[in-house]
DNA sequence: TATCCGGGCGGCTAGTAAAC
DNA sequence: GTTTACTAGCCGCCCGGATA
């Protein structure tokens, strides 16, 4: 035996530490496909996301990209541009459904003081989780989850001044406007003055999370037309419940 | 309890440099 | 040109901890 083999003996440590190195870039690099990829994306902001599903959703999203039928050009950056704001939108969704439960059920006023932290909290978050994905896109819409200083309009009676600020900016009024028409943006459809009962843990179907229920079905429809092909993935267990 | 994940370890292989 | 020694990287297996 030589004596660098004997040296190598002496010392595993160095393997442990190049294996170390690897997984970490292995790690990392998932890391980063969880961040770029939409659907895996928007998936992390519900829960944990394995490795393996990450790698899914890559594929899915590649093979999708690079689909002979798949639009090019502007039409391409634009339904680059709206995965990338999917997550952003239902993001945007659950502050008005929140907006509307503080102010209505909970009757809390805009001025108080806890309804500020709460909201000033998720703003925070909003701007965390909701960078550009395309950032070289350039022309994505900016959120602004600045409710409290839009005025009421007179276009949304029976609602507090904070719900018509956040209403105002809704689709296909603010930022979130979704390019292909009322087909390709869901909207919730809020009944003024309608009770809403949440006291009951187990209503799996509460009139708050239906709606984006509705925004995976657009999603998915969104690739699942254009290629019929791209969700069959040898993923049966993960199929969409649509 | 099943599953996921990180860590550690040993074996294998391709590439490389030195010796012949 | 061939052989030999060595290195770096990959892979599979096992184990233990964390978590749903």
């Amino acid at each position: 035996m030589s004596d660098k083999l004997k040296e190598r003996k002496r010392t595993p440590v160095s393997h442990k530490v190049i294996e170390k190195r690897r997984r970490d870039r292995i790690n990392r690099c998932l890391n980063e496909l969880g961040k770029t990829v939409p659907m895996a994306l928007a998936k992390q902001s519900s829960g944990k996301l394995e490795k393996a599903e990450i790698l899914e959703m890559t594929v899915q999203y590649l093979r999708a990209l690079h689909s002979a039928d798949f639009p090019r050009g502007r039409e391409k950056a634009e339904l680059l541009a709206e995965f990338a704001n999917y997550f952003h939108y239902g993001y945007h969704e659950c502050m008005k459904n929140l907006v509307h439960y503080l102010t209505t059920v909970e009757r809390m006023e805009t001025k108080d003081t806890k309804y500020a932290r709460i909201l000033a909290f998720l703003q925070s978050k909003a701007r965390l989780v909701t960078e550009p994905v395309f950032p070289s896109l350039g022309s994505l819409p900016e959120s602004d989850f600045s409710y409290q200083l839009h005025p009421a309009g007179p276009e949304y009676p029976g609602h507090s001044p904070a719900e018509a600020a956040v209403f105002h900016q809704g689709p296909g009024h603010g930022p979130f406007s979704w390019p292909h028409g009322p087909a390709r943006s869901p909207s919730l459809s809020y009944l003024p003055n309608t009770p809403v009962t949440l006291s009951n843990p187990t209503q799996q179907h509460s009139p708050f999370l239906a709606p984006v229920q509705g925004l995976d079905r657009h999603y998915l429809n969104l690739i699942g037309h254009s290629h019929p092909n791209t969700l069959n993935l040898h993923t049966p267990q993960h199929a969409p419940v649509l």
